[in-house]
DNA sequence: AACCAGGACGTGA
DNA sequence: TCACGTCATGGT
């Protein structure tokens, strides 16, 4: 297990390459990927986000992705940067049906309405700080896995991300149970890895480019050969 | 037509 | 704690 979780990075980062995530809309596209989102990769640049405005769009695209493609989230994300929304004071001004519309694409736009203005105020309230994984916790619409990838991408914080598709290729691979609970697959990873930012940052989009691949409908085809 | 998307929350065992 | 239903839309 200690060595398959190094072991597996190194094959996927040969496979992909650098992913350069978390996709910033007004960045250009450099990515070879052709799975993910249509714009916004950086590949090999690990000095994003420059801004508070693009740690607000990081932040607010971790929301919209919730259980949704992110050519979905991007949709929706684009209707708030045509609002002129990528600003959490004006974010907050929208009326509340124009600020559903624009989630619309993204689906849940009940609950993730709701849950963008939530950390919206809450990341105002930071007032440039980083926030404690806790502390972020708290924020109604944020679980486990948003709370890393903010924590993650927006702030260069070494925590790792986990998702389904994790869960199901190293289940699937045999290294864990399918039960697996979300903090115990983070240890894991935490625990066999450097701790380091790029290594982290890279290794979940390579889960989640590689899943896109080969783990989306069964019967699963494992191409690492482990 | 069923199933899945870069999940989280509320509820009841 | 943990399993389960719910939330919405879009693509395959």
């Amino acid at each position: 297990m200690n060595e398959s979780v190094h072991e597996i990075y190194e094959k996927l980062y040969d496979l992909y390459g650098p992913q350069g995530w978390w996709p910033l809309m007004d960045l250009e596209s450099e990515n070879l990927s052709k799975t993910g989102a249509t714009h916004g990769y950086h590949p090999l640049n690990y000095n994003l986000p420059e801004t508070q405005k693009q740690k607000y769009e990081i932040i607010l695209g971790t929301i919209l992705t919730q259980n949704t493609a992110w050519t979905s989230a991007e949709k929706a994300l684009l209707n708030l940067k045509n609002l002129d929304a990528i600003h959490p004071e004006k974010l907050l001004a929208l009326e509340d049906d124009v600020l559903k519309e624009a989630v619309r694409p993204a689906g849940f736009l009940n609950q993730k309405s709701v849950y963008l203005i939530n950390i919206t105020n809450f990341f105002m309230s930071l007032d440039g700080r980083t926030p404690s994984r806790k502390e972020i916790l708290k924020v109604k619409g944020v679980g486990n896995e948003t709370a890393d990838s903010v924590l993650l991408y927006a702030y260069n914080q070494p925590e790792f991300v986990v998702d389904a598709y994790t869960k199901r290729i190293f289940s699937h691979l045999g290294l864990v149970d399918e039960k697996t609970s979300y903090m115990a697959l983070k240890k894991i990873f935490e625990d066999n890895l450097p701790m380091n930012v790029p290594i982290y940052q890279e290794y979940h989009a390579l889960i989640v480019e590689h899943a896109k691949r080969y783990y989306r409908k069964k019967p699963y085809h494992n191409i690492l050969k482990l």
